[in-house]
DNA sequence: GTGTTTACCGAACATTCGGTCAGTTGACAA
DNA sequence: TTGTCAACTGACCGAATGTTCGGTAAACAC
């Protein structure tokens, strides 16, 4: 024994994780209604069967793509800055947090805010979705609450708005080029915190 | 002759028009690809077949819809109120007849938001939407030159975060409960161009 | 009444879909 | 050299897909 590598070089061919990883980046070019299988198999460069020696299947996958994206919004939710302090500084976090989570994570969440469920699996993702949602709806609803936002916007609106730009990153944020995650970040809450207008003098 | 109302009550059956809403209805629940023309019958209450009586296929009716979105958009921008007076002011007009269409045709251009050229006619449709997209961005860093926006932030990524808000619009809104267009347009640009910080005295 | 048009149905079409399975390949251990 | 096994192929399945077409019932024109 002990003749193999336990993080062997996998010498050839595809393992569950690059299958996923193409598989997501194909899905979000497409849609993942409008990828075939032979689609991915192209992608991968080997057969349609090929890919269920790996994966149990079309579903698992963006099951499992899902996932990705829903644990990484959880973590922060649970994170302690979250939840202690001003609602404004854990409301600054929150969204600082979400655009990192967003950057690392690109192809699954941007795969999250698409699904439209059609299917169990779709509709248990948007039900951990609306779950994040509420969490930020709360937050932003006690920052007005403490008087750190201004009172003449109605906070539910603020929410969708301020999260409607966050989440707009990924429809055209590519990571070779341009900004990193705190470059979105600072710009991102530099508008909505403070405002774009210039004093007129 | 003159014996038929020329605005005929069309007392039973469907028209390409219903045909269109309906559709777009269903492409927005299940998302165009995840849309069978046995799906669109049943919300038609007719058969599969009775649909290419009134609408040559499935592509043709994406077609309508995306036209639909965009021939609204491109009207805007041609309003001598786009083209004239301080970038800013301009910028605020775009903003906010940008939510009014969005509001008014919101299913189609719900649908024109989630295209991703998957065919020709998605091709054409997304071209046309990068072409608004680069007035949009030109108008912001106008605003810019012009110093009636604050120069500590990339006008480029101003433009994909502003127009990330007014296009979530798609996402969450309903328009028989809740805000107007008008409520909407103000609180978003309320939000951008003043900021949401309440003064710390 | 008769003929025409409108709006539809039911059956079938070729194609594509996600998925299965028996068998093959080639790297490695012994 | 032989055997093992991970990784894959190619042929195939039943179901679903978008679309076509011959027929038809009801409303209309005359």
């Amino acid at each position: 024994m002990a003749t193999q590598n336990p993080a062997r070089p996998r010498r050839r061919g595809h393992d569950p994780e690059s299958v996923l990883s193409i598989a997501v980046s194909v899905f979000n070019e497409r849609g993942y209604d409008g990828t075939s299988m032979e689609d991915l198999a192209r992608a991968l460069g080997v057969t349609k069967s090929a890919i269920y020696y790996h994966v149990p299947g079309k579903e698992q996958l963006l099951a499992r793509a899902l996932d990705r994206a829903l644990d990484g919004l959880f973590a922060m939710v649970t994170d302690p800055r979250a939840a202690a302090g001003p609602a404004i500084d854990r409301l600054e976090f929150v969204v600082r947090q979400s655009v990192r989570i967003l950057v690392d994570r690109l192809p699954y969440v941007t795969l999250l805010l698409r699904v439209r469920g059609n299917s169990a699996t779709e509709q248990a993702a948007l039900e951990r979705r609306r779950e994040f949602d509420r969490f930020i709806a709360h937050l932003v609803k006690q920052a007005a609450a403490e008087g750190s936002i201004r009172a003449d916007v109605d906070p539910a609106l603020v929410t969708r708005l301020l999260f409607g730009a966050v989440n707009s990153i990924t429809e055209w944020y590519h990571p070779s080029r341009g900004a990193t995650a705190d470059d979105l970040a600072n710009t991102l809450l530099t508008i909505t915190l403070d405002g774009l207008r210039t004093p007129t003098p």
